[in-house]
DNA sequence: ATAAATAATGAACAATATGTTGTTTATTTA
DNA sequence: TAAATAAACAACATATTGTTCATTATTTAT
């Protein structure tokens, strides 16, 4: 009744995603091939089709993985957009920014340079986008938008994953507080006169 | 002196530049072959070398033109930043769905699906991120501004671009006017305002 | 501590794609 | 119509993939 995993197979999977994640970073994805695996993660060829199916399917489980783990931590968020509650926005910013402070290596390697995995911002995205969707199909007032919902929807998710990648980009600039604070006012007061710049009609 | 290119030549090149974005959309650039766009072009695999050093060279190619002509389609449009017209920015929001909406394939085969080709969503971002950063430095007001410069241009660009595929994706379900109108309106006012709902505090 | 289980190695294989080099055929231009 | 050249065709060497099978090493459970 033992479901100890065998150390051989912990020791062996870790040196596989480690070496994957450097190789992602140096050389990018499609170039990698599995003998660049196998030599940086000191195995052989054949010990990596034990552990995966082939190279996609490795980087599907590491992409799945982060994700889950972005999921789990916004879960609990509350989330209203009607009436729009800037904090709500605010804590869902906040509470991304704190997990990635925690993971940066992972999410530099999948979201910045030009090696990057988009489908892992791709899915990213649609995390958040389901994420603020549900702040607004879970209130129920009526719905007499001025502006297409979907474009706004759009918008909105894009500023979001935009900011977070260019925190991440240059190394996390500013505290967490602060980055998501202004991202929230920006959504809700304007782009410029949030930034105190002159609007003309 | 006749410095027409040979007829041989243009037909060829044709046929392998449809058969490329026909075959990305099928089944995505990294798992076409040579041998893929050389049958489908109806041309031999060698022909394809005469033409293109490899796969990436084609893809290069047929970004960088479509990229070209983004550029020269904003290149006169005027930008201005500091202070912020909101007309501004909404001509070049328009010039460029002018310009999409005029080939669209070509930007559907490159921004929409599940093949899209990243590299040209990166590259055109770029275009537009300096296009907007010209509107900022041209300008020489004081730069007295709340929050970081760059976390708003990268805010902006990214809104932008969502706003474009959102576009692309929904097959054009809005008049340009009516799409650079919406987007200027929710960048100046912001989101919610501009929208319609209730900002709560 | 040792036997049984199983993970990892190493070698060999067919299959596929790449990029290159000749030679021949066909088409276009001058 | 002749010269130029694009395209076709065949043949290579090379690289990567995914698989099989026998052997060795390590770990777990008794």
């Amino acid at each position: 009744m033992n479901k100890k995993t065998d150390l051989r197979v912990l020791r062996t999977n870790q040196s596989i995603r480690k070496a994957f994640y450097e190789l992602i970073q140096e050389k990018g994805y499609e170039a990698i091939t599995i003998q660049d695996i196998a030599d940086r993660a000191m195995i052989n060829r054949n010990t990596f089709y034990l552990h995966y199916q082939d190279k996609p399917d490795l980087l599907d489980r590491c992409v799945e993985e982060l994700l889950e783990e972005i999921k789990n931590a916004i879960v609990q968020c509350p989330i209203s957009m009607r009436p729009f509650s800037i904090s709500t926005l605010e804590t869902v910013m906040q509470t991304i920014l704190e997990h990635i402070s925690h993971n940066t290596s992972y999410y530099q390697a999948m979201l910045v340079g030009e090696n990057k995995i988009y489908l892992f911002q791709s899915k990213m995205e649609k995390i958040i986008k389901d994420k603020l969707n549900e702040g607004w199909t879970s209130s129920h007032g009526k719905s007499t938008l001025k502006i297409s919902k979907e474009l706004l929807l759009e918008y909105l998710v894009s500023a979001f994953m935009g900011v977070i990648i260019w925190w991440i980009k240059n190394d996390l600039p500013l505290p967490v507080e602060e980055v998501s604070s202004q991202f929230s006012k920006i959504v809700a007061y304007g782009h410029f006169k949030a930034a105190g710049i002159t609007v003309e009609e």
